[in-house]
DNA sequence: CTGTTAGCGCTTTCAA
DNA sequence: TTGAAAGCGCTAACAG
């Protein structure tokens, strides 16, 4: 009977206050740990607190303090595992410093983007972290200048305004195209997701201004691949690998892509590195599994997320500072590493391997 | 300057009623969807709402209503693409409902779901998707029975007095089990990422009744191989491999601990299905790239993440039916589904392989 | 350092 | 069908 008369109404701060023998102004501020009462007073309340069971309500706390301590965070896709990383790491850093996340997944739809930007505003989130799946859209750019709280954005072009955490894809793939170019290869398959996105848009101008730069701009043939489908990736691959003059190194996204591209080698008995020289972008389980494993591009996806979620919080509290340091702007930048293993191979000018055995692991520039 | 003047301060449903012309309770009544106002007076107020931007306060709705739309989803590990694909369904369907979704990563630590199942509720959600890491603990068992608001448990044998969505491993192991068996395989062993949890207790379980059931229960050899890291998984099964007996079979989850076995496989020079017959848990990416695809045991997590939502929706909601239909005591189970491909064959009494080419594909029982 | 008080913006009776 | 009024539980400003 004690414990259904103690459930039958939650007990409210003026509760409280009347149990400690105390006012609600100061139980309000025991309970919100808010410097002002005495120790032995905290300490008091505290315990009554704890005896009756008191929990703050969020939602009056919300109310009067304006302030919810959520935020959201939308994806395009939460089953790919990238975001999962990069949610994980901001979930950590922001429940650390008292915040709750909500998360929204877009499916990787514009549209969808839109509204749901807009919906989240209106639980009253204190901020927000937006992995965008596109960049070009009007609409969308709009849509996050109408959002009237601190908004950080995660490796994508848009809303130059908003701080932002991006990735250095640029150095990368620079790195990575003088590594393979060292190698002598000349024809080159990049496979991109979604060729119009900051990162793939980054490689390929990467490799274009490494072939530039030592002049051989013409020689280099880079071929394109732009789909986000295994199956698409494969039979495309398929259909290259088969062209009189195919090409002897692919560059490509890890876990989907480089999947597909890795059965097509197979199934035209391919040997990696021996007939074709492969990098990974992005270290999945696939690049470290894989035999040989392979030399992939990669960066922190933790790191990622962990710095958007302080560059968030620093926007929410004015007073604390990012402790990551962005630009002047807010725009903060990651680097890239190139990790060599076991996957790539010289070739001669005419694409034929060069090295009877072992692989190339002569450092990048 | 106009627009200045509307950002100085919200419009609030007095603001609204004012320019509406209506009372604020008319307003509320058209806002929150209630039946009640006359058409007319509808439209106008949703033409005024939207001219002057009104939104509602959730804070305020939250306080008063005594309800705030928000559910809090707790899984292990948002980085492993099962609970990717769980946690992405159930947010579309309660967003489709009007509730958001609250993410938190226990990060597989016992201590940490007590703790964060406390803090959630103090956020004050409508319901709970719990997905625990552990089942034995008292204290998580305690401190579910603390929770005062719908929840439901994913896939674990753990307040049984809740609602839950568990996938029937039982079956889809026995399943495995008589096609390994009717193969000829006698020594067969068995990755789990955890053996004292459910998916891998009723896997075991599985395997001991359908030999006992064909009265071979002594000739069967099962070995157990439990970690959930990959180089352990290489090394063990390496090691397993290398030794006078070795299995002829694995049966394992996917992504992580077959990755390593098969790489263990690879490194002693065994063919599959030609020395070794697989069977991957749950269909990943894997599966389907590997050559050959790998026969698989698998199940929906998108159904896991949909049904579960929807037990939770019908509890918070007490109008609404669980559109599934659980048992009487809210229990849902999911079936598995064997996926034959090419990675079994059939061995003789002596575990050398029967066949000399193709892989079985005689039907289960 | 502690108490008092006036709302935050909304829902929900109840009366008109 | 609509309006008026009473709070939901808390914070913040100010008085003591």
């Amino acid at each position: 009977m004690k414990k259904a008369a103690a459930a039958q109404r939650k007990p409210t701060l003026k509760d409280l206050a009347e149990q400690a023998g105390v006012s609600v102004g100061t139980a309000s501020n025991v309970m919100a740990g808010r410097g002002g009462p005495s120790a032995a007073t905290v300490t008091h309340v505290f315990e009554v607190a704890r005896k009756i069971g008191y929990v703050a309500n969020a939602a009056a706390r919300s109310l009067r303090s304006r302030r919810s301590r959520l935020v959201a965070c939308l994806v395009p896709d939460i089953t790919n595992r990238f975001y999962g990383v990069i949610v994980r790491a901001a979930e950590h850093v922001l429940r650390e410093a008292g915040y709750t996340l909500l998360l929204v997944d877009t499916h990787n739809d514009t549209e969808r983007e839109c509204e749901l930007l807009l919906d989240v505003t209106r639980v009253g989130v204190d901020g927000v972290l937006f992995a965008p799946g596109s960049e070009s859209s009007g609409k969308l750019q709009q849509q996050i200048a109408q959002v009237d709280v601190p908004l950080v954005i995660l490796d994508r072009d848009i809303a130059p305004d908003r701080p932002s955490v991006k990735v250095d894809h640029f150095s990368g793939a620079l790195k990575t195209a003088n590594y393979l170019l060292d190698l002598g290869h000349r024809r080159i398959a990049l496979l991109f997701p979604s060729s119009h996105l900051r990162p793939a848009r980054e490689r390929w101008h990467a490799f274009e201004t490494a072939a530039a730069a030592r002049g051989i701009g013409d020689a280099l043939e880079l071929v394109r691949i732009d789909t986000s489908s295994m199956d698409i990736a494969f039979s495309q691959c398929l259909a290259l690998f088969q062209q009189a003059a195919p090409p002897t190194a692919i560059f490509g996204l890890g876990t989907t892509l480089l999947a597909g591209a890795l059965k097509a080698a197979r199934q035209t008995g391919r040997d990696i590195p021996g007939d074709l020289s492969v990098v990974c972008v992005g270290d999945t389980e696939l690049a470290q599994v894989h035999t040989p494993e392979l030399t992939t591009l990669t960066w922190s996806l933790q790191d990622l997320g962990r710095h958007a979620a302080r560059l968030l919080l620093a926007e929410m509290e004015p007073g604390i500072e990012p402790q990551s340091s962005p630009d002047a702007t807010g725009h903060l930048m990651l680097t890239c590493e190139l990790i060599l293993r076991d996957s790539c191979a010289a070739v001669d000018a005419q694409g034929r391997r060069k090295a009877a055995r072992g692989c190339a692991k002569t450092t990048a520039s």
